[in-house]
DNA sequence: GATTATATGGTTTTT
DNA sequence: CCATATAATC
């Protein structure tokens, strides 16, 4: 027997040695689940599977690199890097590179983002003259994205009538047209959005049976990590690609399932043993991850919710310390709490940075530690959020490069069109944009015939210009590399330069940002990553597809073992697991959040977090929460999670939690003193007068006239002798003339040496902000 | 047409 | 509080 068998436990043996036919392993939190699935890829590839044969299909990109890298281990090969892996996402992207074409699209299709398709639903809205107050971007974009994920294209959802009954209850009933004009905008830029990726992989392999059979051929093995968080597309995927050597296995755990908002939905699971004749169930119920006091709490916690699949997570671990229940007083004093008790345990147990992660529900909670942290001087590193690739400095350089790669992809056109400034302002946009609508064809091409439509002079010019200029970028497409092209494009454009020259800090770091950027491109340009020969080329429009893929996480191989306190959501904390673990916000509407109480389904799901994030911790886990926090920058209250009541008293420690006198609030006169009563143990809730003090206005009493919104220009006629003077020297108290407001006293002076502003108290005209680079002022004495 | 002051309004979670 | 849409100003 093969010795990578030795250090699994029956069932996981069991999971791992099963090779022929459908397989659900069902596995609980720690239990060995990433170990289980290494393994028997591993085991798969030592009995003779190719493995250019085998698909695997994890949630992340970082989890594929990591099996990766953990299969070369066990076979001491590099023979890994032949695997199919990566998210659902990633891997369609790669294989419709290379199919594209059958569905009409580029092969060199540009993936929109969220941001991306938000805009494209703005301009479509805006197209078909609906009010965009009522129809938010937002929401139109997530009703496209429910429908798509659900496989209801747009002639299906105009002819639904459930759906188009809720669309005019919600007085929305141009939905439907929406989706068509968005479904069709998109396909004209040559563009797919992240729900594309997997519903036009989905069609390909439906309408088209030589595709299907083509790759149902090449994924002789399939295993899908977190299968209890497929929508509707991606079952549906995994049922046509499996249909032939029904060689699929599916690894996932009821209990953790917390993607229903992107279409997810536990059917799958208990869908998948009535698809097949035979399917092989293996439970994984050892717990090898917690001591007995986390997995107890997080057992009674799960217990709550109804209709599981039946299975008792255990462990022999020690029993370990009880699990902190802390209060605190402002969201501010729960930063200083976590990082104080970090600080502490570092000292008392020994403990590294690394050991500690802090998780919440919301990004916007990680302010209150990241500052906190930054004062104690205790290293961090935030996940998520904003991405890098989402800085504005970023997407323009990327927008450029997409634009070369694919000139249909009008949203990254129009964002770089007149940046840097060119003379192609909204107007003339508009224009173009009306002609390539009346004429059916691309923004581009309207730009490229814009003699033919009547632009002429100084426009004209420009757009020509700028034609070159791309043009002349795409001749390099084939002799040049991505990061040749990419250096070229920073340079002609004079993005880079434009950015270098700005020399403020947060300039610096767009600057510095764009190199890192660079720097990325040629990196990958270099490193051969061992991704198979089929689509293998290092070009532009491969990594444009790659970088709208990647997030944050994938990206930080290099620092995967430098010391830092992790801070992220607890969405992008499954999978993972810490030492020490802070779940903060452990607050009623904020965890359960608020926008998730409505049903018992989404009180389950908020349930089914609050057990993942638990379940995150080895040894220490510490739940706090706020008496208040701050919103839209104001103040609300809060009371503790319902969450906090479904734990079994006898492992738990409250002693933080009293009344919250223990902490530092007393102290710290300034922010948490003045609430301290009103956030005193739940007396009453705070009087409702209190709510809403009018947002004080600028002091003018409403007795008083109200100040003139634009006060008149009292008309001015110039001196005869008016001389613009040089204003560069200008010093506060001289007197001044200007051509329309006329004579005043320089009273302040304002602005940076790059662009000074005076205020100017004017005799007739009151007091103005004058910037000086723009304004002609004759200087009186 | 470009730049900057001001109003508005938005927070769940992510590929 | 913050990020982006609109209005004001050159």
């Amino acid at each position: 027997m093969q010795d990578y068998l030795n250090g699994l436990n029956a069932p996981q043996r069991e999971a791992v040695t099963h090779v022929n036919g459908p397989l659900m392993i069902v596995a609980g939190a720690g239990s060995g689940k990433t170990k289980v699935l290494t393994t028997r890829i591993a085991h798969l590839m030592a009995n003779g599977v190719d493995a250019f044969n085998i698909l695997a299909l994890t949630f992340t990109n970082k989890a594929a690199a990591e099996m990766k890298e953990r299969v070369n281990k066990i076979l001491n090969s590099n023979e890994a890097r032949n695997l199919y892996i990566g998210t659902f996402h990633s891997v369609f992207a790669r294989i419709l590179r290379a199919e594209a074409h059958r569905l009409g699209y580029p092969n060199n299709f540009t993936i929109y983002d969220t941001d991306d398709s938000r805009s494209v639903i703005k301009t479509i809205v805006n197209e078909l003259n609906l009010d965009d107050k009522h129809y938010k971007p937002n929401i139109v974009g997530s009703r496209i994205s429910g429908a798509k994920n659900a496989l209801i294209g747009p002639l299906a959802y105009s002819t639904d009538t459930y759906i188009q009954q809720e669309d005019l209850r919600n007085k929305r009933p141009a939905m439907a047209q929406i989706y068509a004009g968005y479904c069709a905008r998109c396909f004209k830029n040559g563009a797919m959005d992240f729900d594309d990726l997997l519903l036009k992989m989905y069609e390909m392999l439906n309408t088209q049976p030589d595709a299907l059979s083509k790759y149902q051929r090449k994924f002789k093995y399939i295993m899908i990590d977190e299968y209890q968080d497929t929508n509707a597309v991606q079952y549906q995927i995994s049922k046509l690609l499996g249909a032939m050597n029904e060689n699929i296995c599916v690894v996932g755990d009821d209990a953790q399932s917390i993607y229903s908002f992107r279409g997810a939905t536990i059917e799958n699971i208990l869908q998948f043993q009535k698809d097949y004749d035979d399917v092989k169930v293996v439970k994984l119920e050892q717990n090898y991850r917690s001591t007995q006091s986390i997995l107890k709490v997080a057992n009674e916690v799960i217990g709550q919710n109804k209709g599981q699949i039946p299975k008792e997570l255990w462990t022999d671990n020690k029993v370990g310390d009880k699990i902190k229940i802390v209060r605190t007083m402002t969201d501010n004093e729960e930063g200083k709490f976590v990082s104080d008790c970090i600080q502490e345990q570092k000292l008392r147990n020994h403990y590294h940075n690394k050991d500690f992660a802090i998780l919440y529900r919301t990004n916007a909670q990680s302010r209150a530690y990241e500052e906190s942290l930054r004062r104690m001087g205790i290293a961090y590193k935030i996940y998520g959020g904003l991405s890098f690739y989402q800085r504005k400095e970023i997407k323009d350089m990327l927008a450029y490069l997409r634009v070369v790669v694919n000139p249909r992809d009008e949203e990254a056109l129009k964002r770089i069109i007149n940046y840097p400034v060119r003379g192609i302002g909204k107007t003339s946009l508009e224009k173009l944009a009306i002609v390539a609508n009346e004429q059916n064809i691309t923004l581009f091409e309207t730009i490229q015939r814009s003699a033919e439509f009547g632009f002429k002079g100084g426009t004209q010019e420009a757009l020509q210009n700028f034609v070159t200029m791309i043009r002349y970028f795409q001749t390099m497409l084939s002799e040049k590399n991505a990061y040749d092209v990419a250096v070229q494009v920073g340079k002609h454009t004079n993005l880079v330069k434009e950015l270098f020259s700005d020399k403020t800090t947060e300039g610096l770091a767009r600057y510095e940002n764009v190199q890192e950027l660079l720097n990325s491109i040629k990196y990958w340009t270099e490193i051969p990553d061992g991704e198979d020969g089929e689509v293998g080329t290092k070009d532009l429009g491969a990594f444009l597809q790659q970088v709208t893929l990647f997030t944050d996480s994938d990206t930080d191989t290099e620092d995967k073992e430098s010391d830092v306190v992790k801070l992220m959501t607890i969405h992008a904390a499954k999978g993972l697991e810490f030492g020490c673990v802070f779940v903060g916000g452990v607050e009623e509407n904020l965890f359960p959040n608020a926008m998730s109480i409505n049903t018992r389904e989404e009180l389950e799901e908020e349930r089914r977090l609050f057990y993942v994030a638990v379940t995150r911790a080895k040894d220490r886990l510490w739940l706090t929460f706020a008496n208040a926090r701050y919103r839209f920058g104001q103040l609300v209250q809060n009371e503790p999670s319902r969450f906090l009541e479904e734990m079994p008293e006898q492992f738990l420690d409250r002693s933080y939690s009293g009344g919250g006198m223990k902490n530092q609030g007393m102290n710290n006169m300034g922010g948490g003193f003045q609430h301290m009563q009103r956030g005193f143990p739940s007396q009453s809730p705070p009087p409702a007068f209190e709510k809403k003090k009018e947002p004080s206005k600028p002091a003018t009493p409403s007795y008083l006239p109200a100040q003139p919104t634009a006060p008149k220009v009292v008309e001015h006629k110039p001196s005869e002798n008016f001389a613009p003077s040089d204003t560069s020297n200008l010093q506060v108290g001289q007197q001044v003339e200007h051509q329309k407001f006329g004579f005043g006293t320089v009273t302040k002076m304002e602005g940076s040496a790059h662009n000074p502003i005076a205020i100017i108290e004017f005799a007739h005209n009151g007091e103005k902000k004058i910037m000086l680079n723009y304004a002609k002022l004759r200087i009186v004495e």
